[in-house]
Order: structure tokens, then sequence, then C-alpha cells
DNA sequence: TTAGTTCTGGTCAAAGTGACTTTAACTAAT
DNA sequence: ATTAGTTAAAGTCACTTTGACCAGAACTAA
């Protein structure tokens, strides 16, 4: 144990990037849409078999998020508009081998972006056993990750439940054009509870970063509603990094 | 320009813990109080006789925040009861020489706390000409930092301005026990703006993360006011580090 | 005793919130 | 063609919160 601590004291740290990217899918136990997000499984030692965040070293000429977006993209095949720092973990024990220091970045996604469907890569991974969607509070799925993937995720988690702006959560997640429905979805699937849609609409008539459009979805068995389009862009430019 | 990219691929990058700590203090400019930092000046180059933020390299047996916490101490003197975690800056050129990934924490304290006075250290240090207290919002000093400091400090101050729990930052910018006069001058440093000191009173009662004790402060020449305590700590436990 | 200062509680109109009702506009079945 | 079923979207009403302002309370200093 100490031979182990002095070890990893001699070596120099690893510098690793990961991410945990949310998404919005129907769940068949509550009926409610809530959130899932991508693992991997691991295929080499420590932790071989488990499953564990997509993540790898920081690549030495790019820098973190697109050391992030560029794993996120050759392991899951996702390509998320642009990511957010989460945290860095640093503690010396994370990895039982010598130390990691992750730097750890999240995005949310929709699951019908352009980038994310019809692609050959895509459709190729979509088969990959070793990559699979799990809801993001399965307590069974949690208790298994890797490393102190579990402690990353419910992080992730509760920065989300605290955003102070659900404005530009609902658009990463829905798109360009999305009706208030799917919004309040979003808003639900967020804070586990069910919302007044009339309440709803009135309230987001004063948060006043979502304009309304002429357009109207039909198709639905109901009366067509009206299409809506984000205005924001009210955070810092370091908390809504660009993928290049 | 070629040459010095391809040099800075090959070698390692160096992992940093920097920090930035706010305290508050009187303005004689404005009349209010406002908000300040300590920076260290550079002995060595780059940089070299420019003002900077004190950190240093990550400590091969320290976890991330006590790097910070040590380099803190040992530079200016400083003790702060806790840190919390700001970001990881990690773009190529942040340093002309090599790359430099820097963890950076940032905390509030309070110039009277039993940790920062009266020690031996800290009376040394006072008088340590490369050593000193800025205005965190002065042009003057922001625009001749050196690295990517001014950035950094930027963003910390984003970040303070739109947390969303003002309680912990004026307890940990005022101590213990505190007037509501006193929140209300963190508040009106934070934001930059006068406020009213009757709603602001109400406003608090409702916010219930403040409790009244049964003590006042006598000595000004003015009814004496109630002093109160903070009863909060909602905040997750990654974003308010103890430190060992 | 009086003037000066801040503390602290109060009023009042305007704005916002939560629970609920009503009407509008579509699809699908009869 | 009519009707039932569904969701959209607007409105009502009691209640709470907010911002601006006023007035008395409690201390110090002259």
């Amino acid at each position: 144990m100490f031979a182990n601590v002095a070890e990893r004291a001699e070596r120099q740290p690893v510098l690793a990037v990961s991410t945990v990217i949310f998404s919005l899918r129907d769940d068949e136990r509550t009926g409610r849409k809530s959130l899932w997000l991508p693992l991997v499984r691991r295929t080499r030692e420590p932790f071989r078999g488990q499953w564990a965040l997509p993540g790898g070293p920081l690549g030495p000429r790019d820098s973190l998020v697109d050391t992030a977006a560029n794993n996120l993209r050759d392991t899951t095949g996702l390509v998320p508009r642009y990511l957010e720092q989460l945290y860095a973990f640093g503690d010396m024990d994370r990895s039982p081998t010598r130390r990691v220091v992750s730097i750890v970045y999240w995005a949310l996604v929709r699951e019908d972006d352009d980038h994310n469907t019809a692609t050959a890569a895509n459709s190729e991974l979509l088969d990959d056993p070793n990559v699979a969607w799990f809801r993001a509070d399965d307590p069974e799925v949690l208790a298994n990750l890797a490393f102190d993937h579990r402690d990353i995720i419910e992080y992730a988690l509760w920065r989300l439940r605290n955003k102070v702006e659900y404005g530009s959560i609902a658009h990463r997640l829905l798109g360009e054009r999305f009706t208030l429905a799917q919004v309040r979805e979003v808003y639900e699937a967020v804070l586990d509870k069910a919302l007044d849609p009339a309440n709803f609409r009135r309230q987001l008539r004063t948060a006043a970063n979502i304009e309304e459009t002429d357009e109207f979805l039909s198709g639905g068995k109901h009366r067509p509603p009206r299409l809506y389009r984000y205005t924001g862009s009210t955070t810092h430019p370091l908390e809504s990094e660009n993928i290049s």
C-alpha cells in the first residue's frame, strides 16, 4: 500500500479528458421522458469489461474540448454541437495503477441531430455491443461503473438540475424549432415532476429567451402547436465551448 | 512558429494549480465596498516582473485543492477555509515556453479571519513587496497580468456574479456573525448597485438560509443592529472543498 | 436635550404564481 | 357529416412576492 502511494507520486500524472452526455428518451417505466447517457465498455485493465464514460488521454496538439470531442466521435459516433466543462477530478486514488487527472466535459444532445443520424460511422457504432445507452439515474448501472465515474455522473446530474438557465438546456436537447410541450417535457425530465401546461406557457413568455415563430407542427391528432425558437445565449463563453 | 508548436506537442504538458481569492475592502473611490484580490510578482521568466495569480505545479502527493492551499499559504500567507474549483485552462498557447494545463481554484476570504491575522508568517508576508492587493476590476492591473490570468480573473468575477446562492458568499466573506447591513454590502459590492435596506431585510427572511441571533453589535453611532448567522450549505460537496 | 445616523417594521400598488376553467383546432372513428 | 378524443392556448381568481416609500425606534455625539 505504501509502495503503491510512493510509486504513484514518483511518476508523472496522466492527463485524461472524459465526457458525460445526456439525451432525452422515452422512459417506458414512468411513461414520461427521462435523461439517458451513453457508456462504453472497457476493453482492458483496470476495470476490464465494466462500463465507463467515454474518454482518453489529452491529445498533444488538441485543446481540452477538442480532445473530448474527438474521443467522443471515435468511441460513440456522437458529435455534440458544443461541450461544457464540468470539473477536474484529481484525487490520488482514482485509478488503481497510476495517478490520473481527468478533466470532464458534459453536453446535451438530441438524438435526431443532423450530425448523429444516418451517417455511416454512426450506424456502424449503433451495432457495437461495447457502446450502449442507460438511464442516467439507474442505480443498478451506477453501482457498477469503472473508476469514480459514478461520482462524476451524479455530479453532472446535480449541475444539470441546478442550472439557472433552463431555456438553453431545452434548446440543446431539442434543436432549432420546438413546441412548448417539448420544452415542458425537458423541464419535467430534469426536475422529475409534472408541470401545469397553461402556467408553464405563461412563465416562458416572461422568461423571454424563447420566441414564437409563424410555423406550426401538424401531424398529431390534435390542434397543431406553434413552433418556437431559442434566442438566449446569456451563458459565459467558457461555459459553452464550440467544437472546432 | 511551427517549430514552437511542434516542440510543445512533443513535451508532456505541465499540470499547475492557481487560485483567485476575493476579499471585501473599502473602496475610497466609490465610497462603497468592493472586491479585491491578491497577486504575486513573477520572479522569473516568462513574464518576469509582472503580476500573476498565486500558483504552482501540482504536488505529486497532494490533491488538487491541497496543492492550491499549500501554494497560497507559502506565497501569500493566506489560509482560506475552503476553496472551490473554478475551471481548467488548457489551451496550447497559454504559456510561451511549453504547454501548461492550469486547474484554477477560487475562494472568498475575510481579512479579519483568525487564520489570516497576527500570525508571524502573515506579518512577514505583509511587507513582501512581491505580494499586493488590487481591485478586482481595475483595468490598469488586468491589462498587464502574466499569461492569460486576465481571462481567468474575469471569468471568476462572472461566476461570482452569477452564483445562485448569495447567502453563502456573504457568509464566507464576513465570518460567523454578521449584520444584515454587512450582507447587503456584500450584495452591493458583487452586483455593483445600491439596494433598499428595508426590502433587502424582508427578502432575506424568506430566503431562510440566514438566522437571527440574540446578539447585537454596539459601537456605531446609531441603533445597534442585530447579528445573524448562516445556516445554509445547500451547495454540492465538490463545490466547497475543505482543506485538509 | 437635540441633531444625526442607521435599524426595523409597516403600507400600498404592481407584478407574478398556482390551481383551475373554457374555448380552439386538429384527427380518427362512427 | 357528425361526434368523440386529444392537445393547444387563453382566461379567471385568490394568493404571494416585489419595489418604492414612510415612520418610528434606538443608539452616539455635540
